[in-house]
DNA sequence: GCGACAG
DNA sequence: ATCTTGTCGC
């Protein structure tokens, strides 16, 4: 009765996947439970989880699962479990969790095992709350199976419930104008789904937070904002880069053309020197050269750039006058 | 046939 | 989700 990892569900698992959210989302608990969400500074917060999950490009059915915890609000990263994994079902927009989210429940119980005291107080997750089909994404379900605190944080609008990527929606974002700043997004039911907010002074791209589980949406999109030092809250970013790190170092990419370029060099170059130190044209690399500055964020951004619209001041032209604040910054 | 589509 | 180019600045 295992799925594949691929191809789409029957509709009788689609339907009992729906009957699954439904009789799950009867327990979500809405509204702020603990006392640091009540406290205008978070005070008692110590502790903020992230998750995520990277998938192998040419493998349909492996994927690298990390959870990450950080001090708050420091945002330092005190945990982090990465485990590779075999995926059962496929992606289908509206039942991410059925993919996802049965290996971040076994992250969060070995953690509870292993390091208790290092449980996170609050999760945040990469997908949406109730800013969903049915009311009950990802982050709520994770909330539900693990009964902690959840966000979710998305980086696209899903257009569920009158809510549109549209002209007017684009205005909305083109009217925020520093970190922090939100709009709601409001159904047609009426009712506020989630917020969109701008998550630091020079991001272009919103986020899409919404609630999961044991939180206020006022609480989520302040705590959110809190945890970004670049576009992608820190815990879900640490999460990210964590996993797509485990995947790239156990399973490289074979069959790619960037790896198999960057196999070919290796082949042809020697890997020991011992004579005569780097070959004849090669200049010392890097000596002794501290931790270059988050070569990640520069990947991230990339990517910003490639889903997000050409951003027509990308040209280098206006050399030398002003760096006001480069467009491609937007991920860092 | 066409548009949509969290990750 | 995944891949990808090249460039500036410290």
């Amino acid at each position: 009765m295992a799925l594949k990892a691929a191809g789409r569900p029957s509709a009788e698992t689609l339907l009992l996947w729906e009957r699954e959210q439904a009789r799950l989302r009867t327990r979500v608990l809405h509204g702020d439970t603990e006392a640091w969400q009540r406290d205008a500074a978070f005070s008692g917060l110590r502790r903020v989880g992230g998750v995520d999950v990277s998938f192998v490009r040419g493998d349909d059915s492996r994927a690298c699962a990390s959870l990450v915890v950080l001090s708050f609000p420091e945002l330092q990263v005190v945990y982090e479990d990465s485990h590779l994994v075999r995926l059962k079902a496929p992606y289908v927009s509206g039942f991410l969790a059925f993919r996802e989210v049965p290996f971040l429940v076994e992250l969060v119980q070995r953690l509870q095992e292993k390091e208790p005291g290092l449980t996170p107080q609050v999760l945040l997750v990469d997908g949406n709350g109730v800013l969903h089909q049915r009311g009950f994404g990802v982050a709520c379900h994770l909330g539900v199976l693990t009964d902690l605190p959840c966000i979710g944080v998305a980086k696209k609008l899903l257009q569920v419930d009158g809510l549109e990527n549209n002209s007017l929606h684009k205005e909305k974002i083109m009217s925020l104008q520093a970190g922090g700043d939100t709009f709601p997004l409001m159904g047609n039911s009426g009712t506020v789904l989630g917020m969109a907010l701008k998550s630091h002074d020079h991001s272009t791209k919103p986020l899409y937070v919404s609630v999961g589980h044991r939180i206020s949406l006022e609480v989520a999109v302040r705590l959110t904002h809190h945890c970004c030092r670049f576009r992608i809250p820190e815990p879900i970013r640490q999460a990210d880069i964590r996993s797509r790190e485990y995947i790239r170092r156990t399973l490289g990419t074979p069959g790619s053309p960037a790896q198999m370029r960057a196999r070919s060099r290796e082949e042809q170059r020697p890997k020991a020197y011992p004579k005569g130190g780097p070959g004849p044209a090669g200049p010392p690399k890097d000596s002794g050269r501290g931790p270059s500055p988050d070569l990640e964020d520069l990947q991230l951004c990339f990517q910003e750039q490639q889903d997000g619209q050409p951003e027509g001041t990308g040209h280098h032209e206006d050399s030398g006058l002003r760096t006001p604040s480069p467009p491609w910054e937007d991920d860092l």
